[in-house]
DNA sequence: TGATATCTCTGACTAGAGTCAGAGAATGAA
DNA sequence: TTCATTCTCTGACTCTAGTCAGAGATATCA
């Protein structure tokens, strides 16, 4: 833990959350509670189901239903249930002068950016910008979580499904996976085996799986990063939670075969230590075979 | 307005205050409001004088006093009445509990600043405290403010003796004020000039002076920015400001001379358009001259 | 010395945010 | 059809945070 790190990042955040606040404030100007503001927020234009907004915003119903009656007491919102659909459930649309509340509100977020960026010249203002969108991306990739999972648990299947598919499309001939080499759920389930789930604000973003062998050799399988996710060194860190997992039950060596159109994960395997060498089998969809000791 | 770079800003925020909130509700977890929680360590290992710690809190003196009473109860901290000093004012120091207590705190802090660093790699985490503590800068550029003063204010009078402070460290030969050509109050202040002092967080941080002169010529005097403000900017927004008020006064050329030892003026200047001319003036401690056509 | 100001404290109050228990209507499963 | 569940709502609370008005002690000024 580098105590220079930690204090700066504890003073960013000290600073930040400084300046951040301010935003209340600018809403608590409409002489409205922040608790109806925000809940007028995420109605949104288009309206919402109760229900939906209890859950979004997490909000204890009978204390979202006297929110909504505050809302509704102003004019700002309309309750009904909807035809056609569930008579318990109650939808909520904003009324026209609801929709001119909320762009007041949108518009009181906007000033409080702006004036983030307004004393600045045209290259700070660049600069702050773009140190933002590194620092959420870096907060994004921090963020995941890299867990062992049973490879037949829904989020392995969802992203094994997934892999497949994508591989499909970025292979010239296309991909079947009666044609590959297994990888069955059992040779990546222990004892014979070993499968992580990357995980992103609870939905899954990755995985990997290990797949132990002859004579102390395992092998790394599916492979596969989120698109949406990706840039966030997520395989990477699948990778090396792999080789982790591999050392501890003794495995000496890492084999792989990669396609030659997935450029990126040959780049990963090359700056993670894996030599090039002979095929070691036949599989039919690889160009690339890679190795590492342990 | 930069729309693009606005948004930016908006879910910069937001994404942040949700990894910050964090804090508070770890600090929740030692099951004490925050109000408290936030006292405790703002009292300190040296213990503080209540009304120091109702300034620097803003708090109200009642509520204060409350606040104190509880921590009081728990046996966290002690308040008296200090020996050889003010009878109204009360010391409040940590009791050994106290310091303990905030102690624990203080490591809650270091762990949710780590928890930000902690699953990425050497280099992510050298470029998210890199990025933080750029946006720390900028915002703390943006949060200078520069208005207009007349000369004889409190805030222009301390900029200008810092100034002079200033002259004297670094000038080969000290600095007098009365050697020097005159920029008298009356002849900064309007309708002769105008005076400038830049603001952060409450305090001046920099000042500059205009003062007009014959045929459309004015004269920029008393460019000064305080040390711990440097780099962010401040002069040249000084100068800007200045340069835009002698076009409102009808001004054409703007003059200015300096010292050789101030080195990064000079660079201020060439980059502000105003070029090297020829000694218009025998100020003594000037080795450079130079001029702008507005 | 007396008037005034300052500092801390107590009492009485408010608003916001939220929790918890249960009621009534609609829905879904056996 | 019945029984359990879901969804929304009302009523009755709680806790935190904060405000406001003064009281009592001490200090300062004229």
């Amino acid at each position: 833990m580098n105590e220079h790190q930690v204090r700066q990042v504890r003073h960013f955040n000290r600073v930040v959350t400084q300046h951040v606040g301010a935003l209340e404030d600018s809403y608590l100007q409409r002489g409205r509670p922040l608790g109806q503001a925000r809940l007028l927020y995420e109605v949104g234009s288009d309206g919402t189901d109760v229900r939906v907004l209890r859950e979004r915003l997490n909000l204890d119903s009978g204390y979202l239903s006297r929110l909504l009656r505050s809302l509704e007491a102003e004019g700002l919102i309309q309750t009904e249930a909807q035809a056609e659909s569930d008579g318990r459930v109650r939808h909520v649309v904003l009324t026209p002068k609801g929709v001119a509340e909320r762009t007041t509100y949108d518009a009181l977020s906007n000033k409080l950016a702006w004036s983030f960026l307004e004393s600045l010249d045209l290259a700070q203002r660049d600069r702050l910008v773009s140190a933002m969108a590194e620092i959420e991306h870096l907060l994004r990739a921090g963020a995941v979580d890299i867990r062992a999972e049973i490879p037949d648990s829904a989020a392995a299947q969802w992203c094994l499904e997934q892999y497949f598919i994508e591989l499909s499309a970025r292979f010239e001939k296309g991909f079947d996976p009666a044609q590959s080499n297994s990888a069955s759920i059992q040779e990546m389930m222990p004892p014979a085996g070993f499968f992580v789930v990357a995980w992103l604000d609870g939905t899954p973003v990755g995985c990997g799986g290990l797949k132990a062998g002859m004579e102390g050799t395992g092998e790394v399988k599916r492979m596969w990063t989120a698109p949406n996710a990706r840039g966030l060194k997520i395989a990477r860190r699948v990778l090396q939670r792999l080789e982790m997992q591999a050392r501890e039950s003794g495995l000496t060596r890492l084999r792989l075969e990669t396609n030659r159109a997935l450029t990126e994960a040959q780049a990963l395997y090359r700056a993670e230590g894996y030599q090039e060498v002979e095929p070691f089998n036949s599989e039919p969809y690889a160009h690339h075979w890679f190795e590492k000791q342990l």
